[in-house]
DNA sequence: TTGTAGGCTTGTCGCCGACAA
DNA sequence: TTGTCGGCGACAAGCCTACAA
């Protein structure tokens, strides 16, 4: 019998579906978990409503994900507005079946002069993404990866998600079964042991983590939803970026196919599909419409301006920073005239912009 | 300390280079070990050459590479011809940081109907890539990735590539340093035991192994180099073509990207880069000028035409067979009208064509 | 409360010849 | 000639507590 090393460290392993890509299409990815593992900040249209479409932003995420700058080459497009105004019919929540990435796949559709008069619809400032209440996420500790050992549970995390064990047994414990993205199982020996005593996830547990090929820094999360099902996550440190296998297509021609696509479907205003990696983009570059034009009509940015900025802190809450905008630039404006795909100096926060340093105003300030 | 599983085993780990793809970049790849991993059919044309460049069997890579078929909504690019005489300005041979896959970069600039007129150099047929001649590949069993023991060395193999071993030893046994793509050095223990006597590798393989993420049916390469050295490639099985993540990019983005590439390439007779990747790719869609001008002008593919075609064994070696043309057709004529980038109907050979079957004609075929 | 070190048990790796295809 | 099996020893994976931050 021959096994990959992933493959055999299998006793608990789930079973591989024959054909992943396949079932990939057709399976309905968990809402709940996706949006937990693509983090409280990130939100997505809904479907029907209007949007905004920055080529520039989608730009930047493959700029981010191929460690590529884009290069001189690349053919103007006069008939490819900065923005776009689309109608978004459908939105699909997907996960890498290699890297457990999630992404969401996008159908546009650029809107015609007299669509664009439409009235706006109600719904169209989109629903904020419901973070599940019962859950928790730690970043995995040296201890938690190495092969001598199990998972350390914060005590507060396991009482708040994990089944109530058996206290009257010497020592509690029990068995979990938790399903990743993929909708494979995954069992754990939970145990409450040591001197002080203290929650562990025990065997199942290394194998995960190496099937998963999790290192210290990258985070797990568990959620226990309204089902009484528990959902396990993860969300990779950002360690210089997943480099893309670009062996089949120059990143140029990345670039440059974004670009003719959205241009091809603005001038014959027909559908276009657009792939949102929101961990691996610096930033949202498709933005409700109702969004933006009350940040731009509404509340003019300007110089001087207080704001405030949402931050994603380790442990997945969310942190909200003050500050105030000393400066205003486009940041291409010769690719891109008129751009509102704009770069704002901020006051004394430069170390807290790792991700969405040149992000989207309209998606993360509030004014 | 923590270590991922891959490193973990590194007792006969080479280290990694800091930042393997910056390093890749400038590094330049052993070209014998290139050809032999891409194998005996895959030449790459002359620095300097004037070749044909086919926009169709381009996509056909990407296609292959994502899976997924180009969709309809593709603009039409009227200024982009089926084939683009172009000037190779320069190939760099590249081998993935992941798989080992190998592939090719080629600068390529499309020639103005002024340099067109220029006559041919001598050495636009492009030199045929020498295979080594020492060297053997053998596919991998069962028991050669298995955990349970080591490699077994074909008897003629071992004599033919290895140094030759000391048998006043008892066992007669030696330490082989091998050089993968990247440079990196494999050391294993060759011993020649057992009842009956034979070849093995075995301390150092399973870490070969499991660093490669090689499993039954994938196969190794060793070339004995005229410097005396080892070097150690791979070809992976063509197990149901390796998913690319398209998590930031669509299909249809990168077929676009692609052709307005060329297409933007063709109209200002600028360089545009390709990436080649021989064993995702059904076809050659760079082929040397001259090659084609005499498949095409001094030897007319016809209908009852009797030809022969190189394929090659698992072994690794060249096998050639004849056959008759009983069709021909362009693929898609409505896309590329008078493309010569043709489906030829061949007699009794649908079992053969798993690759290239619907290859450049100019690429495969001897008349 | 929780990360890491260290002890102890046990499973698996990996080297070996036997045997048969 | 070479693929796979059963054997067996070495060693590291993995479960446990102690201790300290």
């Amino acid at each position: 019998m021959n096994l990959s090393p992933s493959a055999a460290a299998g006793g608990g392993l789930p079973d591989q579906p024959a054909s992943p890509e396949v079932s990939e299409e057709h399976k309905c990815l968990n809402s709940e978990l996706w949006h937990a593992c693509a983090g409280p900040l990130v939100s997505l249209p809904a479907v029907g409503s209007r949007v905004l479409y920055f080529p520039q932003g989608h730009s930047e995420q493959v700029s981010a994900s191929t460690n590529k700058e884009m290069e001189s080459q690349i053919p103007n497009y006069p008939n490819l507005p900065a923005q776009l105004i689309c109608q978004l019919h459908n939105v699909t929540m997907h996960a890498d079946a290699e890297t457990d990435e999630v992404y969401a796949q996008m159908t546009l559709q650029p809107l015609s002069p007299q669509e664009l008069k439409d009235p706006f619809l109600p719904a169209e400032l989109g629903n904020a993404s419901k973070q599940p209440t019962n859950y928790f996420c730690k970043t995995l500790t040296a201890s938690d990866t190495s092969t001598h050992g199990g998972f350390s549970v914060p005590r507060r995390a396991a009482e708040k998600v994990f089944p109530p064990l058996d206290f009257t047994q010497q020592p509690p414990a029990q068995e979990l079964m938790a399903k990743d993205l993929h909708g494979n199982e995954w069992k754990f020996r939970h145990i409450f042991r040591g001197q002080p005593k203290r929650h562990l996830l025990t065997t199942g547990w290394s194998i995960f983590i190496s099937a998963k090929r999790l290192v210290a820094g990258d985070s797990v999360l568990f959620i226990w939803n309204d089902n009484n099902q528990l959902l396990l996550g993860i969300r990779r440190a950002n360690r210089s970026q997943t480099v893309m296998p670009s062996s089949v297509l120059s990143s140029d021609s990345m670039h440059i196919g974004l670009l003719a696509a959205a241009a091809h479907a603005a001038s014959t205003n027909s559908r276009f599909t657009i792939f949102y990696n929101p961990r691996a983009s610096p930033s949202e570059f498709v933005i409700p419409l109702a969004k933006y034009v009350k940040a731009v009509y509404h509340t003019r940015i300007s110089v001087g301006m207080r704001f405030r900025m949402l931050f994603e802190t380790e442990e997945s809450s969310v942190r909200r920073y003050m500050g105030t905008i000393t400066g205003i630039s486009d940041l291409d404006p010769a690719r891109w005239p008129n751009s509102h795909w704009r770069s704002v100096k901020l006051d004394g926060m430069s170390q807290l912009l790792e991700r969405g340093n040149q992000g989207c105003l309209y998606g993360r300030l509030s004014l």
